[in-house]
DNA sequence: CAAACGATTTTCT
DNA sequence: GAAAATCGTTTGG
């Protein structure tokens, strides 16, 4: 079952991003569906989020779509050679998003390996942001699409991971986000391993 | 119009 | 572990 509007349409985009832990993102490009659970995500916070794209109510051609109300997709390049997979959420004119970072595959193998030039299944398929989109074959064509009803959609499952499953640490390649860059916005599944392998700053203690 | 810069990945040492 | 690859977006002149 396809998740409704009102999954992403939640002021709080924290939740969003821990709660799309374990959901199933499915595309279909040309005939082809391939699809993966997601096990690691990042909540980027609208205007008030150094790390956000949209921070301080920055709006350009390619933020725009942050604007828009959650459930649509926001794709963009980064390093001029990656593509990588948000999910616009909260109501329209709030700019938040959830970043896809990483998936653990569970259908069209074949295919996600060719497309990542692969020969055999290692969680490098599927196990950082980049990697992602290049298994799933989405690209720029992608961007501003509605996540019920295009080419990229995203499922209900049978299982809810435990609370006690979800990692929540800082986000991976913000440092320039000042204090941002320390907030607790990364979420993933202990123990899996597909989760990417870099890391953000050392989280802070209550008493560091 | 020119220049710097990434929410990264891959390759090489 | 370090550095290169690579280009659209953003920003400044």
């Amino acid at each position: 079952m396809i998740l409704p509007l009102s999954f992403y349409q939640n002021p709080q985009v924290t939740e969003v991003a821990k709660m799309l832990l374990g959901k199933r993102l499915v595309t279909v490009i040309d005939g082809h569906r391939t699809a993966g659970i997601i096990v690691e995500t990042e909540a980027y916070a609208g205007i008030t989020d150094r790390a956000c794209h949209a921070f301080g109510g920055r709006r350009t051609a390619r933020t725009e779509i942050m604007y828009a109300s959650g459930g649509v997709s926001y794709v963009y390049r980064c390093y001029g050679i990656h593509q990588l997979l948000n999910v616009v959420t909260n109501d329209a004119g709030v700019p938040d998003a959830v970043l896809i970072r990483a998936i653990e595959p569970d259908e069209g193998l074949t295919l996600m390996l060719q497309r990542r030039g692969m020969e055999q299944l290692l969680p490098m398929v599927t196990s950082g942001p980049g990697m992602l989109t290049q298994a799933l074959g989405i690209g720029a064509a992608h961007n501003g699409l509605s996540l019920q009803t295009s080419a990229i959609t995203i499922h209900e499952t049978d299982v809810c991971p435990s609370q006690e499953l979800i990692v929540a640490t800082t986000r991976v390649g913000v440092a320039a986000a000042g204090d941002d860059a320390y907030l607790p916005y990364r979420f993933y599944l202990a123990n899996n391993k597909y989760v990417s392998k870099r890391k953000g700053l050392p989280l802070r203690t209550p008493n560091s």
